[in-house]
DNA sequence: AGCGCACTACGTACGGTGTACGTAACTAGG
DNA sequence: CCTAGTTACGTACACCGTACGTAGTGCGCT
């Protein structure tokens, strides 16, 4: 069978030398800092095959020597992120390390707001992702259960922490770009939501508007929100 | 101040109709269908304003009557969706009805697997988002808290549910895609997940991917995820 | 009744995207 | 040294979202 298929290979699996050729110019490492910055700077739309390659200082197509597909360029960024991770010694205290993991995941996600919208689960298992679920791993070693058990967890927590993260940057993306942040939030709310809600067919979600008027500790709510994740899979009294 | 600035209104606070012209071809729910039954056929990608349009049987710029950017088109159809979701009367035990509601979302999900890419939180508060929120609330009424934290539960069920749901479709995807399901796979995890743990730098990763050759049961996996998430809210004993 | 205007419909056009393909330069293995 | 595989990169294509202009339509007001 001459032609294969075209397998969509990981890109980890790839070395990123071979022997022959002239030597490439950049690194992965050098393309993923590129991209990352793009992002940083313009947002994940920014992030095109060509203002990375010019950012990186080369031909547009030159970035394909690299990085098949486009997807592949998110994988390396969000590899590249993963490295940011802190890895410490356990502690001996699996909740208060794994609460440490957490508040850095949404550190790392409010410094680089993009992330949020590659954290599908599709990018796996990059080295640094790996040297991540190890350090989880290592810290969930107090806790006695099968390791199923413990990825368990950590998806779980990774999975509210992104979600949880989301929904604050939305709302931060709202009222910033926005001309008068709490005045239009009000028309909005009154002049939409109100009227759905006068009609008196949701009257929980109702109460649930009116229920908390003061500003809402962000902080707060998502340290509990981690601490009842972690409630979850704490032994048994 | 002449020229308003242009505000990114939420397409539920303009009316479908107003008095004036000559009454439009179509509705939203039509045109919500017509975009549901692209991406259902085609894939989230084959969702764009063409094809819509085509499927709609008019011409491309009439949907900007209708939809003012591409982003509303997504709400539309994350709203079409939603309510798809059955709404019951409570039954008075909250866990079940909760562990009803997990189940079906994730239905849902796998009947329209381009649903996990558009559940960013930015879509909020659509006619029929209200709905099964207001449904939620109602079987959470057994449970003794305030409004805030029974929006943190169905908050954090969905948020675990949709990445649990997108990490089910994004393996289910791979081995579809693949010539070889089986085979490929351990290729791919021994040529370089393999190499990667065989180094011993990853000790409790290697011990996690030897620990269950078996095949995982992914019913039973989410009904544990979903239990131990409502663990975490039921009162402390 | 009839005028005017807001609305619908839609074709054209522009700047942007991912990427297939062809060509030239280069370097390591035989 | 030769040659095959690799890098670099320009061109080209199909497709995307959507700004804008034009024509037709029917409601609301006078």
């Amino acid at each position: 069978m001459a032609g294969r298929a075209a397998v969509p290979e990981v890109i980890w699996a790839r070395p990123e030398r071979t022997g022959r050729g002239p030597r490439p110019a950049h690194t992965r490492a050098d393309i993923a800092a590129a991209a990352v910055k793009v992002a940083d700077e313009g947002g994940l739309d920014a992030v095109s095959m060509r203002h990375v390659a010019a950012e990186l200082g080369c031909g547009t197509m030159s970035l394909y020597n690299y990085v098949p597909r486009k997807e592949d360029l998110y994988e390396l960024m969000v590899d590249a992120i993963s490295g940011e991770h802190e890895v410490w010694e356990p502690s001996g205290d699996w909740r208060a390390d794994m609460r440490r993991v957490a508040q850095q995941t949404r550190a790392l996600m409010h410094r680089h707001p993009w992330l949020t919208r590659l954290m599908s689960p599709v990018y796996g298992f990059s080295p640094n992702a790996l040297r991540y679920l190890e350090h989880c791993l290592a810290c969930l070693d107090p806790l006695e259960a099968r390791y199923g058990m413990k990825m368990q967890l950590v998806g779980m927590l990774n999975g509210c922490v992104t979600s949880y993260v989301a929904t604050e940057l939305a709302a931060a993306e709202r009222t910033r770009s926005l001309p008068w942040s709490a005045e239009e939030e009000n028309a909005v709310r009154i002049a939409y939501l109100g009227t759905a809600l006068a009609g008196g067919e949701y009257p929980r979600m109702a109460a649930a508007f009116t229920e908390d008027s003061g500003p809402i500790d962000l902080e707060g709510a998502f340290e509990l929100m981690v601490e009842r994740m972690l409630d979850a899979f704490a032994p048994r009294a």
